[in-house]
DNA sequence: CGTGGGCTTGATAGTCCTCAAGTCGGGTGG
DNA sequence: CCACCCGACTTGAGGACTATCAAGCCCACG
């Protein structure tokens, strides 16, 4: 371990940046973006994209096949980056898209190249960025190979609550879910027909509802009970 | 893109370091440690482990839920990095064992920290090969996510084929593959009996076979072909 | 008011799991 | 050297979970 609590710093990778850091982010800024929902930020193979992080909104990463299939390997929320892996391996081999409409900051990847040569703070952050978002994905990868339907459910649902907590103060009966079925499936490795299924078996044991795009947690300890087997 | 090709360090980390580098590295070089197959290297939830580099050997990363199920969820071949994601963020989320008898050259994990402080060009090597690994599973996670047992087993055959061909000269029809059925189906979401009948098809068809801790590629081509529509 | 996309639900089928018994092979101790 | 033993592998029968296909519904939108 390095120094200090790093989780902090995983999920908004420059929350509370030291002054020389901020003024060099700053200086590797372009125009913002703003982006409408089910719009492609950065697709698959391509190379050269340029870096994004979040200010505003939700998007997704995934993978298709060529069968047609997509799996979402993540979900990506304010504060984080969207084409980091791109910045360091110069190619992607993941697609992502807006899943809600989207305010991008945008900056120069050479941000990246930069931060590693000159500023290690910066390039920790990077790196405490990746390891986390690889963590996440290690933890999808488990409940999709282990789990069921109704616990992978809950544990997506239980998961982008606890996102959003650690954004901000978030009512668990009624915090924004704004995935479709689809993606729901996607990410699960289900079809939306069983997603919509299962969705009624929770509902009908008053564990939690998605509805009209809000999530409404109507029990919590029971859903927290589901999710812990597959964690720790 | 930061510069050069930068696929060529992932695999290994330290694949012909600067001589600088190599020094700093051979500073944080402790004993050496021999493993034999089957034995934990880091457990899920330690905190401050040391780094590790395997020299000879393959060992696996992987999670296990309360209910006892084992998630596999990346191997790990020589050259590879053990505890990375310890040394930057403190705590592991994964356990790490030893698949067949390890020789591992042990780190002193605080070299993470001085490469991002004053080694910029090791620190890029650590967080390229974070990012390679993460490649990694995601791919994984939409092979489980998408696809068939067929297609499952054949794509961890030829991910497992292609990773030793890249660090050496490797014969498809007799090369090393140390997994026992339980790991493949541990890593690819299935039980080992269905693992089994799978391979009695994959056999049968004459695409591949497993036997003795060997895979023998009988039909390249055609296995490609199955893979094929995953990744791209 | 028509249209389309997402949602919902049912019937049916297939993949994969569970459980269990039997086989094989390698290692150990007598 | 052989008998024993254990773990890994193999195979079968039955069942559970999830997919597939298809139809109808609802709502937002033009």
């Amino acid at each position: 371990m390095i120094s200090g609590r790093s989780d902090r710093y995983t999920d908004d990778v420059f929350r509370s940046l030291g002054e020389r850091e901020a003024a060099v982010v700053a200086g590797f800024r372009r125009r913002p973006t703003n982006l409408p929902a089910n719009r492609a930020v950065i697709d698959q193979g391509e190379v050269g994209t340029s870096l994004f992080r979040i200010v505003e909104g939700w998007a997704y990463r995934f993978r298709r096949t060529r069968a047609g299939c997509r799996q979402i390997i993540d979900f990506l929320m304010p504060g984080e980056l969207i084409g980091l892996e791109a910045a360091l391996l110069g190619v992607v081999e993941h697609s992502v898209s807006s899943l809600t409409p989207l305010r991008l900051e945008t900056l120069d990847s050479r941000l990246v190249a930069e931060a590693f040569y000159r500023e290690p703070e910066l390039a920790l952050r990077f790196a405490r960025h990746l390891a986390a978002a690889a963590g996440r994905v290690n933890e999808l990868l488990t409940v999709v190979g282990c789990c069921d339907a109704v616990h992978r459910l809950a544990f997506l649902m239980h998961a982008l609550y606890r996102r959003q907590a650690r954004l901000g103060p978030v009512d668990p009966r009624d915090c924004a879910f704004p995935l479709r079925r689809q993606h729901l499936a996607d990410a699960l490795g289900l079809t939306g027909a069983h997603v919509n299924r299962t969705l009624n078996r929770l509902r009908h044991d008053g564990i939690a509802v998605i509805a009209r795009q809000r999530l409404s947690i109507l029990d919590l300890p029971r859903l927290t009970a589901l999710v812990d087997g597959i964690a720790n």
